[in-house]
DNA sequence: GGCAAGTTGAAAATGAATTTCATTTTCAAT
DNA sequence: ATTGAAAATGAAATTCATTTTCAACTTGCC
């Protein structure tokens, strides 16, 4: 199931890399839990990962890694990223939730074929305007939103459009 | 959990939901299915309702009418208003299905407070047009959307300032 | 009315997400 | 370095919405 990202950042540097390990220790010193080598390798290789990943998808490479780690410590460092804001979800609305980075991304949303589950980000500060100024107008304290287009990519488009069938 | 609409549409006339249940005969009669007492009571008790209800929740109102449907009877009712159009899926994002009619509604989307659940409507041409431009700029054929925003709805949002803690 | 095809609903199954709990590890204070 | 309290780990169990199964029951075309 490819998930194209159309981003403008290729690649996490070393650099980066340890600026988002800091932002994890200091959460974790912040809620006054503990720096552990498994969380550490879990964040090391969802970072690598420019995918969106299911919790059973990250699980399968950080046993990669060190198969002694499972996929309960995955599922809770996963949300431990969430809170510090490295992680977020994003629903596909396909019943599993998956996981993409946030550290230093541009905001973005996702369209998803529906046919075979591929996605690719799309960037539009509208979007993000339009957020505030609803939220506004209807006076609520708005936090995030999320804005996913569904339909056929071009591929699928063009085998349900060639397939004899309605 | 109060779910707000604030729609053009005060309720149902009498005409519109026959209408609306030739809908559904049509639909059954189209793909071979059959005429019930049951799937018009659960079409009926649906469409009397003004909120976004759960599985569960319709359920418990069918149940009103005629003690004797089944939770799965109503499960896969509305199964069949989404397919003929009567009924469509909003995932709160709180792990319950909901469903709303659809049947001549303006296209709308929500705003939904994370605190207590309650939701407000609103109808944004924007978002409609962003879906058909996007769509095009990368090759879809896009086939819906969803847009959601997510904060604390003005109650909350003075509870949450008033209260000492961070 | 007869009967094939479809429906019903209770109960069981599914499957992702979450919790439990006995064991192991971390880390601040010695 | 050692200790011990608090936290983490991970396998297994649980939860819970959703979906499927199946035997008994309707529906609607002949």
């Amino acid at each position: 199931m490819l998930q194209k990202r159309i981003d403008d950042q290729p690649l996490l540097s070393r650099e980066m890399m340890q600026e988002a390990e800091q932002i994890l220790h200091n959460h974790l010193k912040r809620v006054g839990l503990k720096h552990t080598a498994q969380r550490d390798t879990i964040l090391r290789t969802f970072l690598e990962t420019r995918e969106h990943l299911s919790m059973d998808e990250l699980h399968r490479l950080v046993k990669r890694k060190d198969p002694r780690i499972g996929f309960t410590t995955v599922y809770r460092t996963l949300k431990l990223l969430a809170e510090c804001g490295l992680a977020s979800e994003v629903a596909f609305h396909d019943g599993i939730a998956r996981f993409e980075h946030q550290y230093n991304r541009r905001s973005h949303h996702h369209m998803v074929c529906t046919e075979c589950g591929s996605s690719v980000e799309f960037f539009s500060p509208e979007v993000d305007r339009l957020e505030q100024e609803i939220g506004r107008k209807h006076h609520y304290l708005t936090t995030r939103h999320t804005f996913q287009i569904y339909g056929l990519c071009e591929r699928c488009g063009k085998k349900a459009a060639s397939r004899p069938s309605s």
